[in-house]
DNA sequence: ACGATTCGTAACTATTAAAGTTACATGAAG
DNA sequence: CTTCATGTAACTTTAATAGTTACGAATCGT
């Protein structure tokens, strides 16, 4: 998996996971789709579990399901759910002594909140279930997506 | 120097200058401000020269000016030149093959965008004159901010 | 009950992007 | 022609993240 990816690696399985709800998914098979290793998933979907998106089963036939609807889960709920933060820009002064750092961190601050509202209000905008719709729903677009073909 | 902090560190830098025009800083100087190595700032604003912000004299009391007039140059253009991407969001799918991943990178890619264009606009809005002004403007603010407090 | 399976998590190693450092060539001022 | 400053290449260090190993806890099928 690359860096800086987690939003994009979990709406992935996520979707896939809305494709062919009740059927729980293993981090195996997730860690498959991602190119990835079973632990690095279940340690980037904990925080989904947490916030109530996914719920775990473990033991034989186990694995993740959707903890509700598709269509009650927005992307901004995932991004909230995942606590990464997308703005890289460092806005904390260092040295908060000298009035030119604290006047550029104030400014950039500024537009880092309207910046990140923007994005969230964006991400608040689209569902799991749009995307799966998008691709084909159900068990035959999952067949289609298996990643194997 | 932090991570992630090119921009606040470099537009530091350059509202420093702005306060005391025509007076060539050295890198030795600015380094010492951001607690850092002179060769990390020269290539940190070797970007700024080529996009004609700075000019750099070398020799027996060189070192950087700015090219223009700091009325002139806004935080947009100091982050074009930098070329410095502050959405950590990655919108290329690994495997263009997967519809889910495919439809999944086109939505953040949307919102990347706009996100950026929203960033850029409110960059340019403000110039380095600006913050300047607001620190208290030549000599007697270069001295007050001179981090040896 | 028992073994197979799967999540949960801690502890460790590997990778990599960026900062920091050293070294030296280039050029300008006095 | 010495001194000071940038320009840049090459290397080392640091820190964040991914990847791995290991094992306990929980659940199912037999």
């Amino acid at each position: 998996m690359k860096r800086n990816s987690r939003l994009t690696a979990s709406l992935h399985a996520l979707v896939h996971m809305a494709q062919v709800p009740d059927h729980p998914m293993t981090s195996e098979e997730i860690a498959g789709w991602l190119h990835t290793n079973p632990v690095v998933v279940r340690r980037m979907v904990a925080g989904l579990r947490e916030a109530g998106i996914l719920s775990a089963v473990r033991g034989h036939g186990g694995g993740w399901t959707l903890a509700r609807p598709a269509a009650s889960i927005s992307l901004a709920d995932v991004a909230a759910a995942l606590e990464e933060s997308f703005l890289s820009i460092n806005t904390k002064p260092e040295n908060p002594r000298c009035l030119v750092e604290r006047s550029v961190s104030r400014h950039l601050d500024g537009f880092r909140l309207e910046v990140e509202r923007l994005l969230a209000e964006r991400l608040a905008t689209v569902t799991l279930a749009d995307i799966a719709a998008e691709c084909g729903q159900g068990i035959a677009a999952y067949k289609e997506n298996r990643h194997a073909l």
